[in-house]
RNA sequence: GGGAGCAUAGCUCAGCUGGUUAGAGCACCUGCCUUACAAGCAGGGGGUCAUAGGUUCCAGUCCUAUUGUUCCCACCA
């Protein structure tokens, strides 16, 4: 490749070509290797239904750097990729479109539907694997999935018929959390308390033998209807003597009892409670202990049903209009009263959730749920932060079964089939022709599908070819890192870790990688509704990936959230810039030289710093990477590449490659290209579009960046002295520069420098360095110049003298000056007290005090040459 | 009711196992078109690290309490 480089960098030209060439060159697939080792993420199958949001780009930046990290780590590495079916969603926007034309899934029936619903996932499945190309993902798309395909189609009914075959999964009689709007059953999980404004009703239920009445309160009364008893703690010495009297339900005539059961709160409202098993889960428990019947009053949409009398018929809020009417009318209504309550909402849709009696399939947890609290707790899954553990455990250990079966089309059609002639429920891998007990054929398949999350608690080895014994699976299974935002740990986490356990005998992932949710400017969540969504497409087209890459990462620590406002992203576009125009002057000074891309055999002082630099860098980043810092190991290479890269090693290049010393100059030019081309390798996994161009504009040995070798750690490029030495040279270039700054002296204004020092040899050497970047007109250095009224700056090793007299205002620099010596000698003076400390000398570490003591004296020097500077101004 | 996170510069946030004078980006002020980059360069101002105790030679960092804030779980009808 050799193209001209534009003199801005601009990733629209760029990012669709590279990634083409990443697609052509086949980088991105990964094969068992046993020359390799594994290192596999499995990717959260975004829904079909879905379009790159922030939380995505977050979600799939940091899987990105981690894969591409390791990778080039020479990991055979898998990022497995693919999409989620989605049922409730997608279900929900299938028949909202239908609604469009007029039509319900009931008229157009099953097989219709279905095919409907295959139709909008091919026209619309792709759109957001599309997206997550333009983020630059490296999946291997050749391994691309489907939670609804064969393969997992297969794996979800061998785990169905085997948990069956294990009584760990059952048919029965349940309450549960029923979305009258989704028209189906959801998990405990899958419903959200909201708080919301509601009322009280306080009723009064007469005493059927005509003795009075009970008072009560409800906050939904339309349940009256299915009241089957009136409840009162035991201990209550109020109602002592009602119970086991009856109470006649009001506008239905029902005789039911007062029972007695510790379930009661004798504090809260007036201590009584009407009991509805059908329609609120502690009733239900409640009405199993006193074997109440279970009267259902509500239909699927949240309507009375036939149970419900004359109110049979009335939605739910009409009911409950209507139903309050009439109990005013009877007298049975005392007050109501505003209260604020916690009330279910459906996570799909929002809606009111009704709790109902219903007969659904289930997950028997507990036996599942012990061995994935252990494999946590005796670490063989590790969570990133920690403190998720705490959140998993305390779901974990008071789990409740769970409800498996949705009234959906869309999604795993449950397994079983009920016999029409003996009742015989079959559970089965393939269809059954005949009844295994009558003989009968008469058989019929379970309307209902599977919940979502139990086809993606199978993800990490489904789709690796389960329940073949594939070699895919033998090599990539367990995965490595599962990277996900802490709002789906019961959703997915848990659950692919007890599916794990159960069924693969090994834990899905050795660690769970959290990320927080990413929020707007002023915290919020983004969201449709609130119409605050940055859309990550928009920001890449006007910025390029990678800066919105380097923007979701920066500042970023595991698990906490992270606010994203555009007003980031230049910062991140600038900085790719920067890099980009480093380039830029590289290959400038490359033009009609022939340069290897390697390090010359001698180095210069200011080669040894740089090159020792991005070595020490090179270690930490890769630490950093290791303990999953990724905001801190961008930081440091940012910090790296700009700062020690750009502002200090470029400009002190320059000096050599315009010298006419045509070695220098070459050996310059080496050292640009290798730490350049090295630090590139370094941010790729970062920023993978413009470092893989950039480099491809240099010399450089393999065929792609994302292919070559990550940067390690070399003891040999250790040059410790030398860094110490460009320490002290380029703090007195500062010091100079600062000098003349706060005298508004312009760079044009050139001054001879005369420096004082006892480490001659070390300014010596950084000589021309001093000349070029302290805009010095000539350096002079020795141990003592007359040179009265010179402008002076002291560093700890030197002491400055610029003859710039005309510009002097002698009381300033005398005030500077005694402020400066103030400051040395406030700071010595909290060294020396630590010093002499006997407790900090006995108890502190070695390296400690080392530093304490240097640190002193070195003060002790600076003071000296600060006094007799204000001395020689003085005389 | 139980639990967790957060509180550091005007704003957004880093700060890993306690260790010199607490950092970055943005914003602000001053001076520079020093031909890689004005999306830039050089320099600068700005923080009693929420509050109060405690542990320690040493605390932004560890412990306790308080306040504010966000979230998770539970669901008292």
């Amino acid at each position: 490749m050799d193209r001209e480089l534009a003199k801005a960098y601009e990733p629209q030209e760029v990012e669709d070509r590279i990634y083409d060439f990443w697609m052509k060159g086949g980088y991105f697939h990964a094969e068992p290797d046993p020359k390799k080792k594994p290192y596999t993420i499995v990717i959260p199958p975004p829904n079909i239904t879905g379009q790159l949001h922030m939380g995505h780009a977050l979600d799939e930046t940091l899987q990105d750097i981690l894969i591409r990290w390791r990778r080039m780590q020479g990991y055979s590495a898998l990022w497995l990729p693919g999409t989620d079916h989605a049922s409730i969603a997608t279900e929900a926007k299938i028949v909202a479109a239908m609604r469009e034309e007029g039509l319900t899934k009931e008229q157009i029936g099953r097989e219709a539907f279905l095919k409907r619903a295959w139709d909008w996932k091919e026209k619309y499945g792709g759109r957001i694997i599309q997206q997550l190309k333009k983020l630059g993902s490296s999946c291997d798309w050749e391994r691309e999935r489907f939670t609804l395909d064969e393969g997992c189609s297969r794996a979800v009914r061998e785990v169905f018929v085997t948990l069956y075959e294990k009584g760990l999964i059952y048919r029965g009689e349940r309450i549960i959390n029923w979305c009258p709007h989704c028209k189906t059953s959801i998990s405990d999980a899958e419903v959200e308390f909201k708080e919301k404004d509601g009322s009280f009703w306080h009723l009064r239920y007469p005493l059927t033998d005509g003795s009075g009445w009970i008072e009560l309160a409800t906050t939904r009364p339309e349940t009256m209807l299915g009241d089957t008893a009136v409840a009162v703690h035991p201990d209550d010495e109020r109602y002592k003597d009602f119970v086991g009297k009856t109470v006649t339900l009001p506008l239905v005539g029902r005789e039911i009892p007062i029972i007695a059961d510790e379930y009661v709160e004798m504090d809260f409202g007036t201590g009584v409670v009407k009991i509805t098993p059908a329609h609120d889960p502690n009733d239900f428990e409640v009405g199993l202990r006193h074997n109440l019947p279970v009267i259902n009053v509500m239909d699927e949409s949240g309507a009375i049903n036939e149970n419900g009398g004359v109110y049979a018929g009335l939605p739910g809020l009409e009911a409950r209009k209507k139903i309050v009417e009439d109990l005013e009318k009877g007298g049975f209504l005392l007050k109501v009263e505003p209260i604020k309550h916690n009330v279910g909402t459906c996570y799909r849709c929002g809606s009111a959730v009704e709790p109902r009696v219903s007969k659904q399939w289930f997950v028997k947890m507990g036996p599942l749920a012990k061995p994935a609290i252990d494999c946590v707790r005796d670490g063989e899954i590790q969570f990133i932060p920690d403190r998720m553990e705490k959140i998993y455990y305390n779901w974990m250990e008071n789990i409740k079964d769970w409800c498996i079966s949705r009234q959906l089309w869309w999604g795993h059609r449950i397994p079983a089939w009920y016999c029409a002639d003996c009742g015989e429920t079959v559970v089965s891998r393939e269809e059954p022709k005949t009844c295994p007990k009558c003989g009968s054929t008469h058989l019929h398949q379970d309307e209902d599908t599977l919940d979502t999350w139990f086809s993606s608690a199978l993800w990490p080895f489904s789709t690796l070819g389960w329940p073949d014994k594939t070699p895919e699976l033998e090599y990539f299974y367990p995965t490595s890192t599962l990277v996900t935002g802490y709002d789906i740990i019961f959703f997915w986490v848990a659950r692919m870790i007890f599916s794990g356990l159960e069924h693969m005998k090994a834990v899905p992932f050795r660690t769970v990688f959290f990320h927080g949710l990413v929020r707007d400017a002023q915290g919020r969540k983004m969201s449709k509704s609130l119409g605050n969504g940055i859309d990550p497409l928009d920001v890449i087209a006007q910025y390029g990936a990678d800066a919105l890459r380097f923007t979701l990462v920066t500042g970023n620590s595991p698990g906490n959230d992270l606010r994203f406002s555009d007003e980031k992203v230049p910062a991140s576009r600038n900085f790719a810039n920067k890099s980009w125009n480093a380039a830029r002057f590289i290959r400038m000074n490359l033009e009609g030289h022939d340069v290897k891309n390697e390090l010359p055999e001698k180095l210069a002082l200011e080669d040894q710093w740089i090159v020792s630099a991005f070595n020490r860098v090179t270690k930490e980043v890769t630490e950093n990477l290791e303990k999953f810092e990724l905001g801190i190991a961008v930081q440091k290479l940012y910090d790296f590449l700009w700062d020690d890269f750009c502002d200090w090693y470029i400009e002190i290049a320059k000096i050599r490659m315009q010298s006419g010393d045509e070695e220098a100059a070459q050996s310059a030019r080496q050292v640009l290209v290798w730490v350049m081309t090295h630090t590139l390798a370094l941010l790729h996994p970062f920023m993978p579009f413009i470092t893989e161009e950039i480099w491809q504009s240099l010399p450089h040995e393999g065929e792609a960046l994302m292919a070559s070798k990550w940067p390690e750690y070399r003891e040999e490029l250790d040059f410790s002295q030398s860094e110490t030495e460009m320490r002290r040279i380029m703090e007195a270039i500062r010091a100079i520069r600062n000098r003349r700054s706060e005298m508004n002296v312009p760079p044009s204004r050139r001054a001879h420098v005369y420096i004082e020092t006892a480490v001659g040899d070390t300014f010596e050497a950084g000589k021309s360095i001093i000349l070029k970047l302290a805009y010095a007109s000539d350096v002079t250095i020795g141990k003592e110049f007359d040179l009265p009224g010179a402008v002076t700056v002291v560093t700890a090793d030197a002491k400055m003298k610029i003859p710039m007299d005309e510009l002097v205002d002698k009381k300033a620099e005398l005030a500077r000056l005694n402020k400066e010596l103030e400051s040395c000698r406030k700071q010595l003076a909290g060294v020396e007290a630590r010093l002499s400390n006997e407790k900090f000398t006995s108890k502190a570490p070695a390296n400690i005090i080392e530093g304490a003591r240097q640190n002193a004296a070195a003060l002790k020097d600076k003071i000296n040459l600060i006094e007799s500077s204000i001395a020689s101004l003085n005389a």
